[in-house]
DNA sequence: CCGAATGAAAA
DNA sequence: TTTTCATTCGG
């Protein structure tokens, strides 16, 4: 069959003020925002994206969806009707979901080129963990929108001017990824790097509320993570592989989350003391710990019941992504490579002995810019 | 429509 | 390598 061609050129991309074509979200558009019902291709997302760690609890109705009981989003680009919208990329999931969050913590109407600029400082601040969160969403978001659209092909409308208007991107290299943070200008006089290094203290402002204070207020940080992936279909068959091209990146990296809980810090790019470093499994492959990295410790969060056994605290693999699985039957310890082999069937363990707190959550928040002073 | 960001994908 | 366009909505 014949590629479903995205056409859309600059041109025609504006016919009518209104249409009907900017739904094309609508469907799988709870994908981005929330639960989705979808049947999930590879996994239901593991993390739940912004909109569930903050308002709602679980898995619930309350989802925010942009085109829901919106006003309805008036500048939304508009396009030819048949126009097939690119499935959006990391970053952008992660910027609709900053925009989210921080819309409900400031009453006030935002800039959004601030706002722009503000999750992509977020974006370079946030730890790789929930980078890679984004990355799978967005992974996750374009499978999807394959499966929608069948045969679709971005195509770019005319690159007009070639030469004049080929100053678009700004310098790559102006970040300052010590602090993660750009490091010249961009922002009216100073930087967020600068005031940070002449004003240590703001840094807990930065935050917005002080973990203590949080841990109080935001009972919803407890969440119960990962149940999203123990949905009966998923429960055996596709297992621990996350999907090749959702698999992580760098499972090195990834599995240095800092799981300390008194100091849950995020920033796992950085240094983090050897005692904090979860210990690999060193049974499996190199191939399967590629594909499937565990960990012994969790990579976030995490509380069992008063009553759950030892056991059951040891058998459990933690995976990067946030999910969890023990062994189906086995009550023995996971380093008991010695008699199954290394084709352990693995089980979602029952979710009621185990409670996570999604670490997502928190550092999300913690990105947004309270104190902005645009 | 433009902008403001990053990244995927096409030219 | 360079350009478009994904999101969002005030300017």
């Amino acid at each position: 069959m014949p590629p479903v061609r995205n056409v859309a050129s600059r041109r025609s991309r504006r016919l009518s003020t209104q249409e009907p074509c900017d739904d094309v979200w609508e469907d799988c558009g709870d994908l981005l925002y929330s639960d989705s019902d979808a049947e999930p291709t590879i996994s239901e997302p593991t993390f739940p994206v912004v909109h569930s760690a903050v308002t709602s609890p679980k898995r619930t109705s309350s989802v925010v969806h942009p085109s829901a009981g919106s006003p309805r989003a008036s500048h939304a680009r508009q396009r030819s009707g048949d126009h097939i919208p690119r499935p959006p990329n990391a970053f952008i999931c992660f910027r609709s979901a900053y925009c989210l969050l921080e819309k409900q913590k400031t009453d006030g109407q935002r800039d959004h080129r601030i706002v722009s600029k503000d999750a992509a400082i977020a974006w370079h601040k946030s730890s790789k963990t929930v980078r890679t969160k984004y990355k799978l969403i967005a992974e996750e978001k374009k499978q999807q929108h394959a499966k929608m659209y069948p045969g679709y092909a971005y195509s770019p409308g005319s690159r007009r001017g070639s030469g004049e208007k080929g100053k678009k991107r700004k310098a790559d290299d102006d970040w300052d990824y010590e602090e993660r943070v750009p490091r010249s200008k961009r922002r009216g006089s100073q930087t967020v790097a600068q005031r940070l290094r002449e004003a240590p203290a703001a840094k807990s402002k930065r935050t917005g509320y002080s973990p203590s204070a949080a841990s109080s207020t935001r009972k919803r940080s407890r969440v119960v993570a990962a149940p999203s992936a123990l949905s009966p279909e998923i429960e055996r068959a596709e297992t621990p592989e996350l999907s090749p091209n959702t698999s992580v990146e760098s499972p090195d990296s990834e599995l240095r989350t800092p799981v300390d809980t008194s100091h849950p810090t995020f920033d796992d790019d950085d240094f983090v003391p050897t005692a904090h470093i979860p210990h690999l499994d060193l049974d499996a492959t190199n191939e399967n710990k590629y594909l499937t990295p565990r960990v012994s410790t969790p990579p976030f969060e995490v509380s069992f019941e008063p009553g759950t056994s030892q056991q059951t605290r040891d058998a459990i693999f933690f995976y990067p992504d946030g999910t969890y699985y023990a062994p189906s039957s086995a009550p023995s310890p996971i380093d008991s490579s010695s008699s199954s082999g290394e084709d352990i069937e693995l089980m979602p363990i029952n979710d009621k002995e185990v409670q996570f707190t999604d670490p997502f959550a928190a550092e999300f928040e913690s990105l947004i810019h309270v104190d902005r002073l645009d």
